[in-house]
DNA sequence: GTCTATAGGTTGATAGAC
DNA sequence: GTCTATCAACCTATAGAC
């Protein structure tokens, strides 16, 4: 399930040698996904890491302290896109590569959501959390930028228009990914099901742009 | 803003004369804006809705009594979504057109996002409200339809393609909307700011459909 | 239907020993 | 750095009068 992880351990028992800052990480990650932020206490975070309430304030001071960290932990993996994104433009298919790209922004949806939406739960947090993610330069528009330049070499190569706005085509495919994981994630059953399949729109979105040259 | 408005009190003062339910479905709501839900208590409710804490678990029965009312209440707008997005569909050009439609959809979203996040910060309220939208056939895949349908009018009409998958299409344009609408509750500034315009999108849209025939 | 008052429980955070 | 023990504040929910 790719928790935080620093440490090793991923069932954690007895006292974590030295590594009680990552077992406090990780079991936080773990109650926030399985109950939701309004559920999250220190108490339980600390009962779960195996280590005691008190040590939870000593490493992250309060609890707003805890959770911030929880989400920066969590958005490492965004930086892992990069390559996965641009190691897909070779031989395939359009319709492939776009159904590779729209799946690894799934996969990263569906491991940010459960954070992201625990922020949103509190205000004031999710001003705090806002300031940091424009800090790191680490928005939304990043995952645009990407695609940008896999569209960039795909024109470049002539496997698509050339005459197409990058930018805002990268909205599309990034925004129909956000979308289903969204839903799957409001509701693993029959809400998402009836969303169309990545497959189908990465072919659309293929057929699309394959078009004009 | 739209709130819930059963009541015509925007501006509550005093006792509520007989709306005391809605007045305490609106102070909610207000809250759960405001501050998140994690923040929301049924004290600051009762007071800022006027009346004892008492009368909110009268009319409620508990907490999560309200949280789904205040849910249920703030979904009802998804119903103005089918006259906006059918209506203009005319004699104006593709691009806007498009525009129209994700204006709509963006402003739906922007609406339904605070009650939204407010379900996923508490899993057993999530749980509940999935399956009331499945009963009630309210999914995000409603959307879907209605664009399908407005893609197989312009179809008709010949102002797109034929041989385009409408649903997974309608995917693209919805996604961009929520991925746009959701960045900007995250943050209202320099985060959502950076994401592709809306206008932009549509006029992409307009040109990857319109091309064929 | 609405109130006041309060029970009963949980929470975030601290103090001080080791 | 980690623990035990504890506190003050806060919360949900109920009882009972009007």
């Amino acid at each position: 399930m790719n928790e935080v992880d620093l440490n090793n351990s991923k069932v954690r028992r007895g006292r974590p040698a030295g590594g009680a800052q990552a077992a406090i990480l990780a079991a936080a990650l773990e109650l926030i996904k399985e109950r939701g932020l309004a559920h999250v206490t220190t108490r339980e975070v600390a009962r779960r890491a195996g280590v005691s309430e008190a040590s939870v304030f000593y490493h992250f001071h309060d609890k707003v302290g805890l959770l911030q960290a929880v989400v920066l932990a969590g958005l490492v993996t965004l930086e892992e896109l990069d390559l996965v994104a641009l190691s897909s433009s070779e031989d395939i298919s359009l319709a492939d590569a776009f159904f590779e790209i729209g799946s690894a922004f799934e996969s990263f949806f569906d491991r940010a959501l459960p954070v992201l939406e625990a922020v949103h739960a509190d205000t004031a947090l999710r001003v705090e959390f806002a300031e940091r993610l424009v800090q790191r330069d680490l928005g939304p528009h990043r995952g645009i930028e990407i695609l940008d330049t896999v569209f960039a070499n795909m024109a470049d190569t002539g496997r698509i228009a050339t005459n197409v706005d990058r930018r805002s085509t990268a909205l599309l495919l990034i925004g129909a990914a956000f979308l289903r994981s969204w839903s799957r994630h409001l509701s693993e059953g029959a809400l998402s099901d009836r969303l169309p399949t990545l497959e189908d729109t990465a072919k659309t979105l293929a057929e699309l742009l394959g078009k004009n040259a």
